[in-house]
DNA sequence: TAGGCGTGGAG
DNA sequence: TCTCCAAGCCT
C-alpha cells in the first residue's frame, strides 16, 4: 500500500482545533511566564503529568522566579525535589537561574542558540520554550511524538536513536505549525498521552483518524517498532535495619558506587546471594543481624532488577559514628527506602524524620 | 553511541 | 507480579 503523506495543513488544522476542545487544564497551560513554564519542562523531563503537578503547584509557590531560585538554598530546592526522581534536574534548574540572572538580567533567552546553552536543556526542552513561551516555530520531539508520527507516517525501525531518531525530527521541522507553534507542539504530545497510547490506542477518538495509515491498516500496534529488548542482569541485594531509641542509621553511598552515587540509604551490599550480601554487611559494619526477613523490596535501576531484603541488627557498640554515617529519626516506618536525594532521604521518611 | 540517572503509573 | 516507559539530558 502507498504511503501516503497526510497533508501538513489538514493535519495541523485537525489537532489544533480537537487540542482547543479536549486538552487538559493543566497549572502550567494557564500562565505564559516563561520562568514557570521552564520549571514545568524541567519536571516534565521523563516525568508524567500526573506526577508533576503537585510538585509544580509547590515549587512556584515557593520559588515563584528566577531570583528566588537564583539565591535559595540547594537544600531546600532538593528537598522541593525530593520524590520526583533525576535529582540533577534540580541542581540544573539552580544553576539555570543562576545563569539567567546574571548573564541575561532575569529574562529567559528567545534564541536556540543561547538556550541550547543552560544547563540541563537540550533539543527537546529548547523547542518546547521556544514554542510554549514565545510563539517560535520550533517543533519538539519526545516519546509522545516519536509514537504519532510512527503511525502517522510508517516510520519503520528504531526511533529512539540515530538515523530513525532523525527522520523524526525532520518530520517535526516540516509539520509544525507557523502560527501556533506552542499549541501545536502540545496538541501532538497531548495525544501521545490521551489517545495516541501505546497499548490500546483510543483511533475512534482520534481526530487524525482520516489522515493515519497505521489505523486504516490496523496496524497501529506496530508501531513504533519495539526496540530491541533490553538485557537486566538480576542483583542480589542486602539491607540492614539498625535502629536505637527511635533513629535508625542510615549511610551515604560512595561515588565509587555503580548507582545512586552520594545518596542516603539503609547500610546495605550486593552478594552473590542474600546471605552472602548479609555477611558481607555484618563483617563491613561489625554487627550481627537477625535471619529473619523484614521486608523485601524491589527496584530497577537501568539493565539491573534489584532485590533488596532488609534484615534487622543490633547498633554497633556506642562510639564515635562511622564517616559517612548518619541517625535519623523515625516514629513509624511503613516503606523502607532503597536511596535517595544527595544528602536527603526519600519522603515517607523525612515525613518521620523531625 | 550507549549507558547512567529515579520514581511511579498503568495494563 | 511483571513489564514498559514517561513533555530527556549528559558524558
Amino acid at each position: 500500500m502507498a504511503n501516503t503523506i497526510p497533508n501538513p495543513t489538514l493535519l495541523q488544522k485537525n489537532l489544533l482545533k480537537w487540542f482547543d476542545q479536549y486538552k487538559r487544564d493543566l497549572p502550567w497551560r494557564r500562565t505564559r511566564d516563561p520562568y514557570a513554564i521552564f520549571v514545568s519542562e524541567m519536571m516534565l523531563q521523563q516525568t508524567q503529568v500526573k506526577t508533576v503537578i503537585p510538585y509544580y503547584k509547590r515549587f512556584l509557590q515557593r520559588l515563584p522566579d528566577w531570583k528566588s531560585l537564583a539565591k535559595a538554598n540547594e537544600e531546600m530546592v532538593l528537598k522541593l525535589w525530593e520524590g520526583l526522581g533525576y535529582y540533577r534536574r534540580a541542581r540544573n534548574l539552580m544553576a539555570a537561574a543562576q545563569k539567567i540572572i546574571r548573564d541575561y538580567d532575569g529574562e529567559l533567552p528567545d534564541t536556540m542558540e543561547k538556550i541550547l546553552e543552560i544547563p540541563g536543556i537540550g533539543p527537546y526542552s529548547a523547542g518546547a520554550l521556544l514554542s510554549i513561551a514565545y510563539q517560535k516555530p520550533y517543533p519538539v520531539v519526545d516519546g509522545n511524538v516519536i509514537r504519532v508520527f510512527s503511525r502517522l507516517f510508517l516510520l519503520k525501525g528504531n526511533l529512539k536513536t540515530g538515523k530513525g531518531h532523525k527522520k523524526v525530527w525532520e518530520w517535526a521541522h516540516k509539520l509544525i505549525s507557523h502560527q501556533r507553534p506552542g499549541d501545536f507542539n502540545q496538541a501532538v504530545m497531548e495525544l501521545g498521552a490521551t489517545v495516541c497510547l501505546p497499548e490500546n490506542p483510543q483511533c475512534l477518538l482520534c481526530p487524525l483518524l482520516h489522515l493515519c495509515p497505521a489505523a486504516r491498516q490496523g496496524l497501529q500496534t506496530h508501531f513504533p517498532q519495539a526496540a530491541k529488548p533490553s538485557v537486566t542482569a538480576e542483583v542480589s541485594m542486602a539491607a540492614l535495619f539498625i535502629g536505637r531509641s527511635g533513629k535508625a542509621l542510615v549511610k551515604k553511598r560512595s561515588q565509587d558506587e555503580k548507582w545512586l552515587k552520594g545518596m542516603w540509604e539503609f547500610p546495605s551490599a550486593e552478594g552473590k546471594s542474600f546471605e552472602d550480601a548479609l555477611r558481607k554487611l555484618e563483617l563491613d559494619l561489625k554487627v550481627k543481624a537477625g535471619r529473619e526477613e523484614l521486608l523485601e523490596v524491589r527496584h530497577q535501576i537501568t539493565h539491573h532488577k534489584i532485590r533488596l531484603r532488609f534484615f534487622r541488627a543490633t547498633p554497633p557498640h556506642p562510639g564515635p559514628l562511622l564517616d559517612g554515617f548518619k541517625w535519623v529519626k523515625l516514629s513509624g516506618l511503613r516503606r523502607l527506602p532503597f536511596a535517595s536525594a544527595q544528602g536527603k532521604l526519600r519522603k515517607w521518611l523525612l515525613d518521620n524524620d523531625a
